[in-house]
Parts: C-alpha cells; structure tokens; sequence
DNA sequence: AACGCTACCTTGCATTACCAGTTTCTAGGC
DNA sequence: GCCTAGAAACTGGTAATGCAAGGTAGCGTT
C-alpha cells in the first residue's frame, strides 16, 4: 500500500470520463488524446488507452472513422455519439457528486 | 457499460481515502463508519469496508483496539497512526491534483 | 436453550489499469 | 524490388479493488 499505486487506484473510472469529455470536443486519435490527458497531469500509456477506447466503441458511446495520414499509416479519429452525450452528462453529475461527498467528509470538523 | 457500475469504477481507490479521514478525526468502529460515508452519500457495504480496515492495519496506517459494548459483542475501534497521518497528507494532495486534472479537461472549450 | 441481533470476516467474481510485448502499415534509402 | 525505421493499433498476463453473498461468533431477551 504505497502511494503510486493508490494513486492509480483512485484514478480508476476516471479515464473513461475524460475520454468521453476529450472526444465531445471534435475528433481526435489516441496520440491527441494521449497528448491532452498528459498536459492535464494524467498520465495514460498506450495499452490502458486502445482497450479503453475498444469498450467505448463497442458500448456504442463512441465511433470512429479511418482518416488517411499525411506521414504514416492511417488514424482512427474518434468522435462522441449522441448516447455518449447522455451518458457523459450522468457522468458529469456523478462527477459533481462525488467531488461533494469527499468535499463533505475531508472538511468534517 | 452503464452508469452504476462507472460509479462504482470512480469511487475506486477513494474509499481508502475517505477511511482515513475519517478515523483520523476520533476512535470509530465499522458502523460508525457506513453511517458517516451515507451520510455523505458514499454507500459503501461490509463486504467493502472489512479488508479495506485489515489492509490499512496491515499497512501500519491504523490500529485498533477490543472496546466492549454495552449491548451486544465487542467492537473494533480504530485510530490513525502516524504514518497514517503522513500518507493522508500525501493523498490529500493527490485528490487536489486529480481534481485539478478533472477541471482542466471537463472545462476546456 | 432457542432465537434474533450485532459485529466481524471470507470467498468468488467482475472490472480496470499497467507492463511488455506484437502486428500492421507507410515512407524512405539502398 | 527489398529492407529498415517509425507510427499506429492491438494483445496477453498481472495486480488491485469493490461487490454480492455468504459464514462465524458473541451478547441479550424470551
């Protein structure tokens, strides 16, 4: 019980999340996404991003579409589907939610 | 994929978080603890919270001692240790970060 | 002693992230 | 044409955690 892996543990599920949030913007492809998500401080490697992306995919909240590249082999560029938007509005709220709950307890006199 | 199970997925790893915080304000016991995480609406069952205490105690992060009941069998009360006290300092910070993270992404354009 | 309640604990399952690779495809040099 | 380098996507295997559904044991009441 160390805090690197506690960190990861508390960053579980919220992968999903700012996925869903990164791809609602317009499309990217997982190097973009990788990008992003390493400027905001979370750090992803590759293996955590495809199958992640898979699930999305194949839960119908994301869809994706070959786009030849100018240098290299061809992208999947992402984009969110409109049950993606209803989910990632629950999300949000679960989001909000839970950022309430921690608010609540770590202030607790 | 749906909702509840995200939630379950997000609270992961801030459960220990939440414990933590918890014991370190005062000696409480199992129950003690499911009423003050309802009351913050995190719901969290025994199954969950058991060998979540026997792996902070096994950590050196809490201790607990044998206190009787007036009615019923006797109770583990638990307290913080001073490592205790320093790892949730540490995890203080990485919800702050993480949170930050969240903000970063979820508020981009 | 029989029952119910309380408190603590255990097992099996599902999910997710990480690590360390592998495969596929394109471009460019020989 | 053939080979190498690099980019992009993908694939087991492992570890950690929460949940559901149980089980065990002590205490008080009837």
């Amino acid at each position: 019980m160390n805090a690197s892996n506690t960190q990861i543990q508390m960053r579980k599920g919220l992968l999903e999340f700012c996925i869903l949030h990164i791809i609602s913007r317009g499309e990217v492809y997982a190097s973009d996404m990788i990008d992003e998500l390493t400027e905001a401080q979370m750090i992803v490697v590759e293996g955590t991003l495809y199958p992640l992306l898979n699930r999305l995919k194949k839960s119908g909240l994301a869809t994706y579409k070959w786009i030849e590249s100018e240098s290299g082999p061809p992208r999947k560029y992402y984009t969110i589907t409109e049950d993606g938007k209803a989910f990632l509005a629950t999300l949000d709220q679960t989001w909000e939610s839970l950022v309430h709950s921690i608010q609540f307890i770590t202030t607790k006199h």
